[in-house]
DNA sequence: AATTTTTGTCATAAAATAATCACCTCTTAT
DNA sequence: ATAAGAGGTGATTATTTTATGACAAAAATT
């Protein structure tokens, strides 16, 4: 669940702010100063913060100064105006995206989730390649390779693998990867099951022989594991 | 491929700019004094330059007017303290921007992002073509021939177009493809199925038989793509 | 202001994928 | 060796995603 982080002191953006992440599955949390603001970072290590740039003790410019000593937390700012001026400095302290008083919520939303996006991706690796280059994972292309041909995957099977082939040997539980499968994290009890019928799918395309996996191993009472070597070479 | 010049005579400067370089899909080379720096500008004449004001041998300063009296390599210059002496000299000699010590990595590749987007040398490729030159693209007139025929795209559909083709192959997502839309357009109302609509528009125009299309593909629960194989000659 | 072009929304059908179930096989612990 | 629990599999059903035409709204052009 993306947790994000408020921080303004006017009471009515919290508000207004809180009903439309709600819609979009955020836990939100709210600092109305900076101190306050800085806490909350350390406590609460959001995915994101929402800073405005006028509080009323330390400005937000330096609150997030502060932040980027310590982490690399995206921030999207709040100008009060939108000088030219104000735009810069929003953008030289380290924010990584700024949205200009007055907004419409909604660009809010468009604002953070375009760098949620952005900001994952980064931390995704590009290219995976495994066993000798005998499977290849290009995540830009979202593309599967298999001794040279291109596996057709469906949503879920590539999801899994490219969750399971990022830490090849970590054991993944179904809960877990029904997290990931699931957009939104809405998770339901009897889904849990479907995993082994994706694994199963999965297999059939990229194993030569299911019962003795190369690269989708089973963990027995635990899960699944991604058992391939990792090749050199990847981006 | 954007490839950036670093100069500093700090190893933990070099090591952590290319992790963060290596995530923009950057490919980054050092030099750690100034010798160093103009023969590599020379060798590999890359696209930009972050250098560092204080260095062991020739200073940044001289540097950056030696590189200036040979090209308009966009520079970024390190500077140890942010007194408004630096800054000033920083500027002068002809650097594009500054960043001030100690930074944040992301900082940096913002400014760097800024930069090349200023001066315009990202990817800025002004023709494509496609296909056995079926399908050409002029960046410059922003027109695009089919069989040598004059397509009237609406500006959306060239956007999408455009930044599809620049990478073949390389799937977008539905906001992704947005986000483009609305680059410079301040509109946030927006449904990403409207991307749809596009596509399907764009199709018509383009593609022989919309049912199996030839350039613009749809990659099931993730986005679209395009499928063209470039051909020589592009610019 | 009227007209044309472009963009966005919606409803629906078709395509593709995902979930569930029943039954079977395998693993583990006794 | 066997029972009990865990995992595998194929078939069926349900759900999600996409394509598309018709139309409304918004911009641009005249």
């Amino acid at each position: 669940m993306t947790k994000i982080l408020v921080v303004d002191d006017e009471k009515v953006i919290l508000e207004v702010l809180e009903a439309y992440f709600e819609k979009e599955n955020w836990k939100i949390s709210f600092a109305t100063n900076g101190i306050e603001a800085l806490k909350k970072v350390k406590d609460e290590s959001p995915d994101l913060i929402v800073l405005d740039l006028m509080l009323p003790d330390i400005s937000g410019e330096e609150v997030c100064k502060l932040v980027r000593k310590e982490s690399d937390i995206p921030i999207i700012m709040l100008t009060a105006k939108s000088t030219e001026d104000d735009l810069i400095n929003g953008i030289v302290i380290g924010a990584d995206d700024y949205v200009t008083k007055p907004f419409s919520p909604r660009e809010v939303v468009v604002r953070v989730k375009a760098l949620l996006r952005r900001t994952q991706k980064m931390e995704n690796v590009n290219q995976l390649s495994f066993n000798n280059h005998k499977l290849r994972i290009d995540h830009v292309k979202k593309e599967v390779k298999l001794n040279g041909d291109i596996l057709g995957l469906t949503p879920n099977e590539y999801k899994l693998l490219i969750t399971m082939a990022r830490y090849p040997g970590r054991v993944y539980s179904r809960a877990d990867l029904l997290e990931k499968i699931q957009e939104d994290g809405v998770y339901f009890e009897g889904y849990e099951r479907s995993i082994d019928t994706h694994i199963k799918n999965l297999r059939k395309k990229i194993e030569t022989d299911s019962r003795h996996p190369e690269f989708i191993m089973t963990v027995f009472g635990m899960g699944y594991k991604f058992g391939g070597e990792k090749d050199e070479s990847n981006t």
